[in-house]
DNA sequence: TAGATTGTTAATCGATTAACAATC
DNA sequence: TAGATTGTTAATCGATTAACAATC
């Protein structure tokens, strides 16, 4: 059974039923139904059931879904039951935000490398991280086989820094630049652009 | 004509659109087809087509559209003809970085209010505004009619916080909790988590 | 056992695309 | 005028939902 037949858009759940389980692990809740996670997530319970059957069947009649295991399974899944080097690409008031976040690695992701353009940067050490030229990314990515990047670069600099990374390795990128990047097909690229979400809202407004 | 037969996924790509025209703007093109537009956001020209025409005729046969009037005319069906007031809540470091972005004013918005809980940081000023108590909030927004918050505090307190905002007359959140906050229908709500779009990719690397 | 809830099917609903007459 | 591109229609494609037999 090839993944290819699974939509993007089942996919993009996923994270949220992973964010639910863990939640509802620390709340101490063992099992949960499909139409109470539903609620809870302002989705359907057939889109949940419709969702989580294309990789198995996870829960039980009568009962619902074990919390603990739903939340293995969905780690498997998408890959996180393993934490991902990261590196990230731009130093400025957002690349320091970024990198002092500290949501990822319990979610499966560590920063490992940051580099930056500014020689004034280079060469500090944040945590046990010491920023490194953006001249030795390409070299180090590759040796160190990294292959997810964040990119919190000038928008003027983000089209040519992606490209530079693919060239490194990179096969996942989650872009902070308020532009879109063309990528070849076998990289995945993600953006974060909280202006657009704003303005989607205003539509709404008044 | 109702708005409602709209639906959100093409205001979601309005946006982008707005964004392109900037970017065109800027590059000092005049005029753009929707097969350019298209494969510049990896859409196709019909879509940009059938999405646009929901709002009116912008285009012209032979030439495609007018960068400018574009601009413009998104700017009008977003209700970003304006600069709105937004209040920003919690500010710890992603709250902090949230503030020092300099990408919202020439998209929209204008934060004009930063509440927090730790007395350490109430009454320091950044740029021109005073981080104030958040006991204070409610009384602040509702007087000052602010209708969009921005939430950045910790996950355990972000359904309360919204909660209050919601009271104080904010109509739209921006929420960067990892966690699905319930809101009344009449509120709109979006969620900024990196996260989950790292998740989303690394189910397709390896 | 009786009640609850799953996984799955078929029906519905909605979004995207292809095609083309209209026209700049 | 001839070429290009729109706005729109109809066809296709895909996603969501309702319903229910199976079963814990």
């Amino acid at each position: 059974m090839s993944q290819s037949c699974i939509s993007d858009l089942v996919v993009s759940r996923l994270p949220l039923y992973l964010r639910a389980m863990d939640l509802m692990i620390d709340k101490g809740k063992k099992s949960i139904s499909s139409h109470e996670l539903g609620k809870q997530l302002g989705f359907s319970s057939s889109q949940i059931r419709k969702d989580l059957s294309q990789f198995g069947e996870f829960g039980k009649q009568g009962t619902g879904y074990d919390v603990g295991y739903l939340s293995e399974q969905l780690r498997r899944i998408l890959n996180v039951n393993h934490i991902w080097d990261v590196a990230l690409v731009g130093f400025g008031n957002l690349g320091q935000a970024v990198a002092s976040y500290s949501g990822f690695i319990h979610r499966g992701f560590r920063i490992v490398a940051l580099y930056e353009n500014d020689p004034e940067k280079v060469g500090s050490k944040i945590g046990d991280l010491v920023i490194q030229d953006i001249s030795e990314m390409v070299e180090d990515i590759r040796h160190r086989k990294i292959k997810i990047a964040m990119l919190a670069v000038p928008t003027s600099e983000a089209q040519n820094t992606a490209k530079t990374l693919i060239q490194a390795g990179v096969r996942a990128i989650l872009s902070y630049a308020p532009i879109t990047i063309a990528v070849p097909n076998y990289v995945r690229i993600e953006y974060i652009d909280p202006v657009s979400r704003l303005q989607q809202m205003t539509y709404y407004l008044e």
